[in-house]
DNA sequence: GCCGTTTTCGGCCCGACTGTTTTCAGTCG
């Protein structure tokens, strides 16, 4: 039972108390502290022991019950309760748009309709029709939404929702009725995936942005259409939400309109206890506007610094940001080489002196060269004739050019049994080695994190390569026991990655602050296979900012000779 | 269900939009 299952039951409960048609707030207490258990970096089955669960803010005496219960026991029985009160399947229901608790129960009570099958036969049969609070329109929606869902996928990567954003900039950018537009939400937060795009227009003429904005080619359908907010499906599938604000309001919209929900939530509470009331169109002294010229302003205003949108998740950032304590956030121009990058020797495309050069020109200094290792045979893992092969070219592109450095380094198997995958003979001629897992995802938690550990444990291990294995949006992470992973990195002084492939973006920035307060140095790594894929790195350092990190925690910051030391650091050990 | 430098009770962030109503509830962010 880790943190991530006992916030789920607690998320799991607060749906069913909302269906139950409970006091808001106490649903909302549980969704508080599925948070909390979440990112909060305490050993909560030392809490239970110690008795201190409670002491913990927005956990009080219920909820400390019932997860002690939860962590001694693995189950609750106040969740087994609630769930026996309902089918299994009626949440699904509420993924659809329109639809939320009060409304899935109407349905449940007074049709029976359990499951979205249900609900789309019964939309057909016109049964919707009468029920207290649905009409022709909603049937109809509720249809389109059942529709939407079996099409597309609810979630969006990261690049693919900013493409999508950048389409309808680039649409709206030459219309001289628009003043400043940018894109807010999650996107702008940079999460690794995102629901849907927001976008912030000023303009003193909201209806004919709005009537523009309808008219773009490639929307699919318009959802909503206001003064203030059109909504939009784009072809690809992907909603985007429009918001028109007057060129004053912007700012404060903008705030706003980036979230996250809990940033705005404490922000707001910060800022009724000073005396101001806080929305999407200003900041209120007595009902009168504090004018603020820039989201900045608005963090002076309330005593803050400023906040980059990354931090904005509610955890410590507006206390940092009291304190003067936030850090100064790693930029993509910190980047002074790239790690992980695989060549025609395994599975790249590009040949090691076409990616040097391309380095070269992105003014980088250096290279780490690591294609795969000799099991992972689907890839092209080298053999130790193709190592000595790949180390001479190696040797000669240096020797020709003193001023970029290409280093010698292998994405090396964990091998079920956690061994790296040469002989140390061979491991002892790289300058870095990357450890990952490629093979055998499905092992049980404990021997996966044993199976980690080991190759952790390896003195010839550099880095650990994407920790969890995840693949967004299509597979999950493996069972691991990361807050071990991370105990063993930072004592073995080994680095872990954050790899910036899209589809990866692992390590997870939450973990991310964890590894950073143990003093692990991370590497954002591309994971490249050509000459495009170097540019990935830009996501990583999207992640690294979410997770706190300045440039000098970042192996990659370095010059060559720092880069040199901090690889051999853990020969030398 | 949580919380408290007026409080152990009575609050709990705030507003837009839709579709259903005939002044508002539900949903969403």
């Amino acid at each position: 039972m880790d943190k991530k299952d006992i916030a789920s039951i607690l998320k799991d409960i607060s749906v069913l108390l909302d269906l139950k048609g409970e006091n808001p707030f106490k649903s909302k207490a549980y969704v508080n502290a599925a948070r909390i258990i979440e990112t909060v970096d305490i050993d909560l089955e030392q809490a239970v022991r110690d008795g201190t669960l409670d002491t913990i803010k927005g956990i009080g005496k219920g909820l400390a019950e019932k997860i002690t219960e939860i962590i001694l026991t693995g189950e609750s029985a106040y969740y087994k309760e609630l769930k026996s009160s309902f089918p299994e399947e009626l949440l699904q229901l509420l993924d659809i748009p329109g639809l939320g608790p009060k409304k899935v129960k109407v349905l449940y009570e007074q049709l029976g309709i359990k499951t979205i099958g249900e609900l789309e036969y019964a939309c057909q049969e016109n049964r919707l029709i009468g029920l207290p609070g649905f009409g022709q329109k909603s049937q109809t929606n509720i249809l389109q939404g059942i529709e939407h869902l079996k099409k597309y996928r609810s979630r969006f990567l990261y690049p693919v929702a900013l493409e999508n954003a950048h389409l309808i900039m680039e649409y709206l950018r030459d219309d001289p009725k628009i003043g400043k537009i940018e894109v807010a939400g999650s996107l702008r937060r940079k999460m690794e995936t995102v629901k849907d795009i927001d976008l912030l227009v000023s303009t003193k003429y909201p209806e004919e942005v709005s009537d523009k904005i309808a008219k773009f080619q490639q929307v699919e359908t318009v959802i909503a259409k206001g003064d203030t907010k059109t909504s939009i499906t784009l072809d690809s599938g992907i909603n985007a939400d429009l918001r028109v604000v007057t060129a004053e309001q912007f700012p404060y919209a903008l705030h706003h309109f980036t979230g996250s929900k809990e940033h705005n939530t404490a922000m707001r509470a910060r800022a009724k206890k000073s005396g101001y009331k806080m929305n999407e169109y200003g900041l209120f002294k007595e009902e009168k506007l504090v004018p603020c010229r820039d989201e900045t302003a608005i963090f002076i205003e309330l005593g803050l610094d400023y906040i980059p949108p990354e931090l904005r998740e509610n955890l410590g950032e507006i206390e940092a940001a009291e304190q003067k304590n936030l850090p100064v956030l790693i930029e993509e121009k910190d980047i002074s080489g790239i790690f992980h990058v695989h060549t025609t020797f395994s599975d790249g495309s590009n040949t090691l002196e076409e990616l040097v050069k391309a380095c070269q020109q992105k003014g980088w200094k250096y290279i780490g060269i690591s294609d795969h290792s000799k099991t992972a045979a689907y890839a092209g893992g080298l053999s130790i004739d193709q190592i000595y092969a790949q180390h001479e070219s190696i040797d000669r592109l240096n020797s020709n050019n003193k001023k970029f450095q290409i280093f010698k380094g292998i994405e090396s198997d964990i091998l079920t049994n956690g061994d790296l995958d040469y002989p140390d003979n061979i491991l002892e001629k790289f300058d870095f080695i990357i450890a990952s897992v490629h093979s055998n995802f499905r092992m049980s938690k404990k021997d996966m994190t044993d199976r980690i550990i080991k190759a952790l444990n390896n003195p010839h291990t550099t880095m650990l390569g994407h920790p969890t294995g995840r693949l967004l949006l299509s597979r999950e992470a493996y069972e691991l026991d990361m807050e071990e992973v991370l105990e063993t990195a930072a004592a073995m002084n080994v680095m872990i990655e954050i790899n910036s492939h899209p589809y990866r973006l692992d390590l997870d920035w939450r973990e991310v602050i964890k590894a950073k307060d143990k003093g692990i140095m991370l590497s954002v790594n591309p994971d490249a296979h050509n000459i495009e894929g170097l540019d990935d790195f830009r996501y990583g350092v999207g992640i690294a900012r979410k997770g706190w990190l300045s440039r000098d925690q970042i192996l990659n910051c370095m010059d060559i000779q720092t880069c040199t030391t901090l690889l051999k650091r853990r020969k030398i050990q």
